[in-house]
DNA sequence: CTCAGGATTGAAAACGTATGCAAGCCGGGT
DNA sequence: ACCCGGCTTGCATACGTTTTCAATCCTGAG
């Protein structure tokens, strides 16, 4: 059957037909019935499959798009990779996927390698560009749209949960929870979304003469927000709640309070999250937390990178989509709450 | 500085020197220092990058490979990737993401069109390729490893842990813990893995006569773990031991055991995992796992299928790399044992 | 029967690079 | 002085496709 490469002029030549033919009927051009039938049956005896690449050099679009990602540990960002593969596959676009790492600077390194794959787009999932870059893929015409993260001054579209609504959400919360040593293990104060959530946060609580919160940056790690939730109980007026800037630190957070310092969720301590993880509804944790609206997050991303593609004018877009605060049993429910 | 497309031929223009030299150049080739002074000068003006695709297209050679893998919900596999990724990265190959999904045909749909991009090579991560895609691969002279799944019939390389001989290691560890009533949830039997770690916990038992245990697949899913707990519990003679056929599936089992039983783990029922991913040493689980050498893994990994790419006689290859059992808390740990 | 007009078709150029080949250059040995 | 050999270099071709353009076919109206 089939043999080693097998391009489109040995179809032609088995269809009786010239290499164009077979072209325009793989490339949706107008063809006779006639001559469609040849090529579809020359080519399936063949085994044939148009060459990408070759297809990619000429028409410019490779309908491939670089997915890039900082870190994985995250369970968000696996979930978020799954979910967008699966837009991107069923949009016959694939995906070249590019672990960013902690060096600053060697992502610029790949991303330049990747641009010479003639990517039709980027996504980036909480990873911050450099601004030379940023100029770079503005230059070639490369949309670029940031998943679950911001970047103020560049002209890239974005896409998160609205972030500073959800921080307010959980202030207003834990105030309705009588909770009156509050505390805030905020996500990288580098990274827009951890910003943002920690900015409304404090505004709900200042808003209503709360006391200002201890606040100490998590760095989006399971280490640093261990050590920050040591550092709290271990000062002289310990919360009562922590809102802790996502999951992945809550879960972190949770395990200090209940096995290092033997402490009850939440008893002693009331513990919101913000991400709402497939892992934050195991019995084991049951954390309450602001659910990302993911399915939701991952078709705007789609879409607005797709349309940014189809048409390079159009401008670029900042979306962002609220979410529910989710109760389950990690803090204490006000009256009434449902 | 940059504008648009910026070919070796204007490269060569700014030069001063042919676009054969251009290329030379950035190929390696042969050269002399003042034309590679010249070209490297202009190359930097313009900002050139050589198109991948193209060179792909005259050299067969794309640099990059195809990474399949079925689901991220287990966390080994994330962590796979990331290791992965960068394995490959560092060697300056690209990766080609794609997620099997369930649909059992859609992925060979999907993979079709992959070979379409010229990959250089393809690792599936637990991921089963039916017998035509794996004929379609051997005639296109593209290499395939399978990581952490083997398959029988197949002549493409793989690289497991040493399941079978895992799945003693355990059974040992639970005799000698005294353990008198065993069961085991297995591994999905429809895989490789799966299957050997069963048949090595089994054969352990058998040979010190041990009577045989109840066992029931989890299928490698939360729920259908979650429901071999209940029912292995609700029987006539509860088990004192269970061995889980991965980490994934024995979170779910100890978040039955305690959260819907009311039993304690390990004084009522010992748990035992497979692959001692991170969570697994998370004091919310602390469970005892045997591990799978994932860092060694991965490079034999990549170490294969590289030579493989670059040796396409060689032949392939079953690696099989064995590990530790990792003691912590989710099991009774026998006199002695260290 | 003739002819206009649209639908099909094939030839050829283009995409951006690598590489075989022949010509040019240079140095050293006789 | 001459020639032989090796190192560089440019020319031209190839990779497999899409797409323009002109030529050809067919159909139906006059």
């Amino acid at each position: 059957m089939s043999d080693a490469k097998v391009t489109s002029l040995d179809v032609a030549r088995l269809a009786g037909v010239s290499q164009s033919a077979v072209s325009r009927v793989f490339s949706g051009a107008s063809a006779s019935q006639t001559t469609i039938a040849k090529v579809r049956a020359a080519a399936e005896q063949l085994g044939y499959r148009p060459n990408s690449l070759a297809r990619a050099m000429i028409t410019g679009k490779s309908r491939i798009i670089a997915l890039v990602v900082a870190y994985l540990d995250n369970q968000f960002y696996p979930v978020a990779i799954e979910r967008l593969s699966q837009a991107l596959q069923a949009r016959d676009y694939h995906i070249l996927l590019l672990m960013a790492g902690n060096s600053p600077e060697g992502i610029d390194h790949v991303m330049q390698e990747l641009m010479s794959y003639q990517i039709d787009g980027i996504i980036t999932a909480s990873v911050a560009m450099s601004s030379d870059l940023t100029d770079r893929c503005a230059a070639l015409g490369i949309p670029v749209v940031m998943f679950n993260r911001g970047q103020d001054g560049t002209a890239h579209s974005s896409v998160t949960s609205a972030n500073v609504e959800g921080g307010r959400k959980v202030a207003e919360f834990l105030l309705a929870g009588g909770h009156g040593r509050i505390a805030h293990i905020a996500g990288w104060q580098g990274s827009s979304t951890g910003r943002d959530r920690t900015r409304g946060f404090l505004a709900a609580l200042e808003e209503v003469g709360a006391p200002a919160p201890q606040v100490i940056d998590g760095m989006y790690t399971r280490e640093a927000a261990a050590e920050a939730a040591r550092t709290l109980m271990a000062g002289p007026t310990p919360p009562d709640a922590i809102f802790v800037g996502n999951d992945h630190m809550a879960f972190a957070v949770m395990d200090v309070l209940r096995f290092e310092l033997g402490l009850s969720v939440p008893q002693d301590v009331s513990v919101v999250g913000y991400d709402d993880v497939p892992m934050a509804a195991w019995p084991a944790y049951d954390l309450t937390t602001l659910r990302q609206p993911l399915n939701r997050m991952v078709e705007a991303t789609v879409a607005t990178l797709l349309a940014e593609i189809d048409d390079p004018d159009r401008g670029t877009e900042k979306v962002e989509i609220a979410g529910p605060l989710v109760l389950r049993g990690s803090a204490r429910i006000p009256q009434g709450w449902t």
